[in-house]
DNA sequence: TGTAGCATGTAAGCCGTTACATGATTGA
DNA sequence: TCAATCATGTAACGGCTTACATGCTACA
């Protein structure tokens, strides 16, 4: 049972997609990936979707079965193996998640304000509200698609969890706004002033 | 008038931490970014750190300076170029941001809870909360020690900001942990004897 | 005297993406 | 018949990390 080092972590999420219903080619996968792994995870390319799915068959933690659709069609089906299965567990039970890792390029962009004028900022900071609000519907109608359905018990915590995310995302997006000065987003091109600010007081890293 | 691709984001913070107070080395630009970017964006390596400032200053952006601090010592420090002023507002003003992307360990690991006896889900979950507190714990210094400095008026929202981010989901933690089926972490291996796989009494570790 | 922090890099390699390539089936 | 969807892959490469390598300085 030497057990070399675990796989990368999107392994473990395609297998464990494997754990709910049945059988499933590719590119059901990949859809079920960007309808839930998309919000707290990443939505692999089709193309690592194979490249994991063909890893996973060699070391037999899923079974591959050809399916005929029609005369000349056939779509590889891929299911959990009993040692997926067990080496999954291993993998939940025995590894450290680590702490989440947020890629914010809105307050990345906030961070350097000060180099923006204010309607600029504004203008972003509404912009993120919009995609913010068209993504919490996404995901609203995928929790809608599960919920009460006891097999998806778990994937719908984590739908409720991700609506409560956007949901504080969206009041500390207003909380931003408010401490803005005012200035609408639509008059961004009328400041454009004065050159950068002197800067003075140190202020080294806190540590 | 994108004929030359944009960096890698990650340049950008990087020159963009720059625009704050004057002349950085390497050294401290890494200090700067534990501190500040690690929480929404990413820490970078050192040796990344490095790399980007030669980029930088390749193309003009950042302009170095040979400080001797003793004898044998020189360090070499940064400091962002008219060039590279231009550069960042040009970037900040024309590129789209996109969505944050989460990459959220608990979230997945919890996805597949159905894989797990509650004991263990719920211990998961403790363990998250309070590594949750500890990282709050250090954002709130941070602002400490930039609130109310008029200089870094942005970057104090970005942590405000990171604030109620962690106190969202300490609330969604707990509402995940009320909506689970009771039974104490504590007793995470009480549950254990229905029909699992093997690893009985503790002893074998399984990697 | 030794360790922690300051300071700077190179090399190898993993994870994952985009671009490219191919072809069948279904429905407008 | 044309486009969209189903379906599966390969190649190149970009971004970033880890491991390695080096050497000075302050301090306990």
């Amino acid at each position: 049972m030497r057990q070399e080092r675990d796989l990368p972590t999107t392994s473990y999420a395609v297998l464990g997609l494997l754990t709910f219903g049945q059988e499933l080619s590719g590119y059901e996968l990949k859809q079920w990936a960007d309808s839930t792994l998309r919000f707290y995870w990443t939505a692999p390319a089709m193309s690592q979707i194979y490249t994991e799915l063909k890893r996973l068959a060699q070391r037999g933690l899923v079974l591959s079965r050809e399916v005929g659709g029609g005369p000349g069609r056939t779509t590889t089906r891929y299911r959990v193996s009993a040692k997926g299965a067990r080496e999954l567990r291993r993998w939940l039970a025995d590894s450290d998640p680590g702490f989440p890792l947020l890629k914010h390029p809105v307050a990345l962009r906030l961070l350097l304000g000060h180099l923006l004028d204010p309607g600029q900022v504004r203008a972003m900071l509404e912009a993120y509200d919009q995609a913010l609000a068209a993504q919490r519907r996404d995901l609203r109608a995928v929790l809608d698609g599960i919920d009460n359905d006891p097999a998806f018990e778990f994937p719908a915590h984590v739908a409720r969890w991700g609506l409560s995310y956007y949901d504080s995302e969206e009041a500390a997006l207003r909380q931003v706004l408010n401490a803005l000065p005012e200035g609408s987003a639509a008059q961004s091109r009328a400041a454009q002033g004065t050159g950068q600010t002197g800067r003075s007081s140190g202020a080294g890293p806190t540590r």
